[in-house]
DNA sequence: AGCACGCCGACT
DNA sequence: GTCGGCGTGCTC
């Protein structure tokens, strides 16, 4: 359905159709040998095709108000942004039983909603106390006028969401006291890792219908909170990246939290960021958008210092008596780590088991070893499909591609020379968790990653030993990072983050510092101890003196941003230019290479900057060889000119290189 | 995206 | 001689 042009169909009143198509309404129409639901999307007197080649509409859908002109405005400009046809925008978010050909009937469940809302705030929640920060920052989102871009600056803890709730709060008040019924969009990177979020917006907001939209909804829930959106009777949507593209008739807000979270971009198909269609989206609608972060994107921190953004700072915790944590760096030349623990680290967990408090500590590595090598011969346990290590599962006794899935039984010996003593290399959590159960073999560990977590609600279980206190070292990925506000955990230990440091890819140090920034914040978040303990965060590093360790040790983001900015002025890179990157797939690499070369050279315009083809940094995964080509440009219009051009004339060649377009790519 | 048509290998 | 492999092309 997701074609790259609209088709032209004749409409004809009869008794059995004789509701007139209105731009917005769903229609089932003849589409080859198939009948297909569609989006009207022009009314028009003529059709440039003779009339003759024009087939019928079969009938105008008449249940569903039709989606509004602004929102099919929106899906177009997301469309020709991301150089995407129109229908892959608009038509997969809609739920699927209208997009069915079949017609069903869809007024039941939405009863059903009203009814559960209103029991799930049994409980309502009275609007806490500001300080002086906070109020600043909810009057002035609250008195915005039209577009409205906003950088909200705090710090974990510092209370950003009851500002959130606090501005919606007003917002909705305002547009109900001139008769009309409000709507404020929240977007968040992840709802499984914020589960408390939707509770207390529920509390906070009894008489507000408050609906959530993410991809883990079943198709039933997922079809009426959609519908709940689109007929403006919810108030409040709570929304993953998805939800940017929901019909929303009477937005009069946008929040986005923790805006700089990768999880706004959308990684395969459309490549979208909701972030990015978020303020566009806020500057159609001439409504004021949040963008809430400790760490922001470099993006929207440059906006902010360009004035082009409004930034409201909250620089103190808002937990009464609530202090940062104290960032120390431990130096691993210095204090040589065993089982990848320093003694300095090992010590604090050590005063922690002793005070009954929660450890945690953050490796963002999963498996056991990443890679198992022969001492003999030099032999490594590559992956025959990718351009990666197989990586050891101890527990599972097997290695294990995380590329391509491929599973491999443990070689009992070397497969080149036969030596028996083949031997794990680097440390994956599985490997500090059985270094902690050595260490400590009284305390209660649990590891957290993508391994432990397979099964569906098992995250959710795991978090909750953690918070009934039946966990004192908890050991995980950047799964444990977001969100979970861990009341009786006062040490967070880094056990190998310098690998960012190093990494080709310009932005690992930003995502780098973020990440930090945020695991730090799970410690210290309730109030200080009594007896004057305060939260710890340890960082294990070799590199102690590097800016960005500095930076986090004096939690200090102004100075790292305004550095790393200096560096990406120099270095030429984003936010300074835009960028598009074609990617091409194939058997042979040459086979892509080649079709990239010739991409290179189809189409030459001035202030366009065409890069060489290159293999992809991981050039092989599921034996698919991948080549990559970066355009780019100072200028935004120029380079959107440019791409349309481009990618009319890379259409019409016939090639079996499979390849796809990303506008603004991330991981390059 | 579907779903055709279309031209070449192993089977009742 | 047919069944079916998925390459190429069209859908108002």
């Amino acid at each position: 359905m997701p074609l790259a042009m609209s088709f032209d169909y004749v409409w004809q009143r009869s008794p059995e159709n004789n509701i007139a198509p209105v731009v917005g309404m769903l229609s089932l129409v003849p589409f080859g040998r198939r009948e297909i639901v569609g989006l009207i999307v022009e009314v028009a007197a003529e059709s440039s095709l003779g009339v003759d080649k024009l087939k019928q509409v079969l009938s105008v859908r008449h249940q569903l108000a039709p989606l509004s002109e602004e929102w099919i405005h929106f899906c177009r400009f997301a469309a020709e942004y991301y150089q995407r046809p129109l229908g892959e925008v608009a038509l997969p978010g809609l739920p699927k039983n209208l997009r069915a050909a079949t017609t069903v009937a869809l007024d039941r469940g939405l009863k059903k909603l009203q009814k559960q809302t209103v029991e799930n705030d049994a409980t309502p929640h009275a609007a806490a106390l500001l300080n002086s920060e906070q109020q600043i920052a909810v009057d002035h989102i609250a008195a915005a006028k039209g577009f409205v871009p906003i950088l909200l600056f705090g710090v974990t803890g510092s209370g950003k969401t009851e500002v959130y709730m606090q501005a919606a709060a007003q917002i909705l008040a305002r547009s109900e006291g001139e008769g009309e019924s409000g709507q404020v969009l929240i977007l968040v990177p992840e709802i499984n890792l914020t589960p408390q979020l939707e509770g207390n917006i529920r509390r906070r907001f009894p008489d507000v219908m408050v609906v959530t939209l993410h991809s883990g909804l079943a198709e039933g829930e997922r079809t009426h909170h959609w519908l709940a959106a689109h007929s403006g009777k919810a108030g409040i949507v709570l929304g993953t990246r998805l939800a940017i593209l929901a019909s929303m008739p009477n937005l009069k807000m946008i929040i986005v939290d923790e805006e700089h979270d990768p999880s706004y971009k959308q990684q395969e198909g459309l490549r979208y960021s909701a972030r990015d269609l978020a303020v566009w989206r806020a500057h159609q609608l001439r409504i004021p958008i949040v963008l809430g972060s400790a760490t922001p994107a470099l993006e929207t921190w440059q906006h902010a210092q360009t004035n082009r953004y409004k930034q409201l700072n909250l620089r103190t915790r808002a937990v009464p008596d609530a202090i940062l944590p104290t960032v120390q760096l431990i130096d691993t030349e210095r204090d040589k780590p065993s089982v990848g623990l320093t003694s300095t680290l090992i010590a604090a967990i050590k005063r922690r088991l002793e005070r009954g408090e929660q450890s945690l500590l953050f490796l963002n590595r999963r498996g056991y070893a990443p890679v198992i090598n022969c001492d003999a011969c030099g032999w490594v346990s590559n992956c025959p499909r990718c351009t990666a290590f197989m990586v050891l599962h101890k527990p599972e006794q097997r290695l294990r591609c995380h590329h391509c899935s491929l599973e491999q039984r443990i070689p009992r010996s070397c497969p080149t020379c036969g030596n028996v003593d083949v031997q794990p290399l680097g440390r994956g959590t599985q490997r500090i968790e059985e270094g902690l159960q050595g260490l400590f073999p009284e305390a209660r560990v649990l590891r957290i990653d993508a391994d432990s977590t397979r099964l569906k609600g098992s995250a959710q279980a795991a978090f909750e030993t953690v918070h009934r206190g039946e966990v004192d070292i908890l050991i995980g990925t950047q799964m444990v990072a977001k969100g979970h506000d861990f009341q009786n955990l006062t040490l967070v230990g880094v056990l190998n983050p310098d690998t960012a440091l190093f990494s080709q890819d310009y932005r690992a140090s930003e995502r780098l510092f973020a990440q930090l920034m945020q695991v730090a914040g799970r410690a210290g978040r309730a109030a200080q101890k009594k007896d004057g303990n305060i939260s710890q965060v340890l960082v294990q590093t070799r590199y102690p003196a590097h800016p960005l360790y500095g930076a986090l040790v004096a939690n200090n983001y102004d100075q790292f941003a305004t550095s790393l900015l200096q560096e990406r002025q120099q270095a030429g890179l984003p936010p300074f230019v835009h960028q598009a990157l074609m990617r091409a797939e194939a058997r042979e690499l040459a086979d892509a290479m080649a079709f990239l070369q010739v991409a290179a050279t189809s189409l030459n315009i001035e202030g366009i900057v065409m890069n060489e083809p290159i293999p992809m940094t991981m050039t092989r995964v599921a034996n698919i060889e991948r080549a990559q080509l970066l355009v780019e440009s100072t200028s935004r219009p120029a380079l959107q000119a440019f791409l349309k051009e481009w990618l009319a004339i890379m259409r019409a060649k016939k090639t079996s290189v499979k390849w796809s377009l990303e506008v603004d790519p991330v991981d390059i």
